[in-house]
DNA sequence: CAGAATCCTTAAGGATACTG
DNA sequence: CAGTATCCTTAAGGATTCTG
């Protein structure tokens, strides 16, 4: 009893620390999704040219590696962001698209980018 | 001399692709200054109970190594986000609070939060 | 108590070469 | 054209030890 008490103890501050990870860890998620070093690049690209095809993307951001390019392009598939379609043609063609929730993040973007440009002048003054 | 130039073209060249990074992508910048592992943790734990001790924080972050720790408050505080100070006692006592432009963090952070709950429910339906 | 200093591990990303 | 397949580099973060 002493000791289930204890352990009811040491279970509710388990809790407490377990519930604030999760609720305070979220945005973590969230960078696991598009924290990728090109991923709001492409993201931006893709909504603002829909659809896109790999070799245009490629162009634009120039100096990333192919590899490099595929390996972030097939995790926000895999995340549900975009969506790819080959065609059966040859040469072969990709074309990229948002998906309707992928197009949820484009708010999302925003507001990061109006902060860092407030951010911008902020730094100024430190 | 044409030592020189090489070296010079090549840091032009570098530096012209630093630049195409962070001109086009301003929410990579954004990562820099929130995207550590722990920050986005801190920052919530200091806006939450304000000002927030050194030790506190270290008990809530629980699995933090100490120098990690002190590592991310100190960019934090590089940054302009949070602000440090450390009272000439014994044993030393150090408070941490988020600084006026820190709290127009919190804003972007739920809205990336709350993205991440409606994502939740998405991702069941892929 | 709140660090600093040192060393170490790992994973993201990049360079390069090859292919249907 | 749009990829794979390998191999390699680097930097973030962690473990450990020492200190005013």
């Amino acid at each position: 009893m002493e000791k289930n008490t204890i352990i009811d103890n040491e279970g509710l501050e388990k809790e407490k620390k377990k519930n604030f990870k999760e609720n305070n860890c979220v945005v973590t998620n969230v960078f696991k999704v598009i924290g990728g070093k090109w991923k709001v690049l492409l993201i931006n690209a893709i909504y603002n040219d829909c659809p896109k095809r790999f070799g245009e993307l490629r162009r634009e951001m120039e100096d990333v590696a192919q590899a490099t390019l595929t390996s972030q392009l097939r995790e926000l598939e895999r995340d549900g962001i975009i969506c790819r379609k080959a065609y059966a043609e040859s040469p072969p063609r990709v074309e990229y698209k948002l998906t309707d929730f992928g197009k949820t993040l484009i708010p999302v973007i925003r507001s990061l980018e109006n902060w860092w440009h407030n951010y911008a002048e902020y730094r100024n003054t430190l």
